[in-house]
DNA sequence: GTATGTTTACATTGCA
DNA sequence: TGCAATGTAAACATAC
């Protein structure tokens, strides 16, 4: 993607996305992450466009970061309090403008379990229901990750250090992904599915608790926080890099792994 | 109160 | 021309 100096465009409006645009001011930061209001400014500060009609723009992009699963949002630190989390890009997501286009993608990045997917699917009843198909799935996964070459895996992603999937497996990820409702297995059955990060309040009621249910938190040791997708466990699993224990809120603990640690929030 | 984040609905646009 | 991506508006929730 073209990285324009300041000034590069006059008011006319620029030829990107807000997706790209939003894409091109993380990318440009030197920590890959930026708060909301440092995004307005690198797009207000390198496109006098959208120095005008504020509101209307910086709405749009709310809108898009919350709801492509190619930006993910990363908790403050606790030593910097404040408004607002910090948003970065997907790691899987590089190569959504490879078609040279910055105003129209060639095929929009979805996360494994996207949030209205898990609203209407991953009800306890459904989640019970697929519990042995998914430990099927998970039993064929590592059976398969096993009986693979013993070369290490390559690392794709800088901020798990998780690999890539894989192409020398005698099956394909999408394959064991076709069925999206599925949830993740667990010794425990109080085991919730897998999804994006939307909240971490503490609940009480049991209804609260049921809509809790869908949120979870990877923890990694730096504390970023993103959004967890089935791949990421299945990848995590089929190279034995994680395991994956659903925790009580109440308790607030967390299972180290090799560096990895996992919490469910419900 | 305001900024931030989520969701829904609908319009517009570009691609196959 | 249909479908999917994107843009826009708005309502609402939540955090600070």
């Amino acid at each position: 993607m073209p990285r324009p100096g300041k000034s590069t465009y006059s008011s006319e409006k620029p030829p990107y996305s807000y997706i790209a645009l939003t894409a091109m001011a993380i990318q440009n930061s030197p920590d890959k992450m930026l708060l909301l209001n440092d995004i307005y400014k690198f797009i207000i500060d390198r496109f006098p466009y959208y120095r005008q009609n504020t509101q209307k723009w910086q709405n749009s992009l709310r809108h898009n970061l919350s709801f492509n699963d190619c930006f993910i949002k990363i908790p403050r630190k606790m030593k910097r309090p404040g408004k607002g989390n910090y948003w970065s890009l997907h790691p899987r997501c590089g190569d959504m403008f490879d078609n040279g286009s910055y105003l129209r993608r060639r095929k929009r990045f979805k996360g494994i379990f996207h949030y209205n997917k898990l609203k209407d699917e991953n009800t306890f009843s459904n989640v019970k229901k697929n519990l042995s198909k998914t430990r099927q799935k998970i039993t064929i996964l590592k059976n398969a990750a096993s009986n693979t070459s013993t070369s290490s895996p390559m690392i794709c992603d800088e901020h798990t250090s998780l690999p890539c999937t894989t192409k020398n497996s005698s099956f394909l990820i999408d394959d064991l992904l076709a069925d999206q409702s599925i949830s993740l297995s667990s010794s425990s059955p109080s085991s919730v599915p897998i999804g994006s990060v939307q909240s971490t309040k503490q609940q009480t009621s049991p209804t609260s608790s049921i809509k809790q249910e869908r949120f979870q938190q990877l923890l990694f040791p730096e504390n970023i926080v993103r959004k967890l997708t089935f791949l990421d466990i299945l990848t995590a699993h089929s190279h034995k890099h994680l395991n994956v224990y659903p925790i009580h809120l109440h308790q607030q603990q967390e299972h180290q792994t090799t560096g990895l640690s996992l919490n469910f929030l419900y």
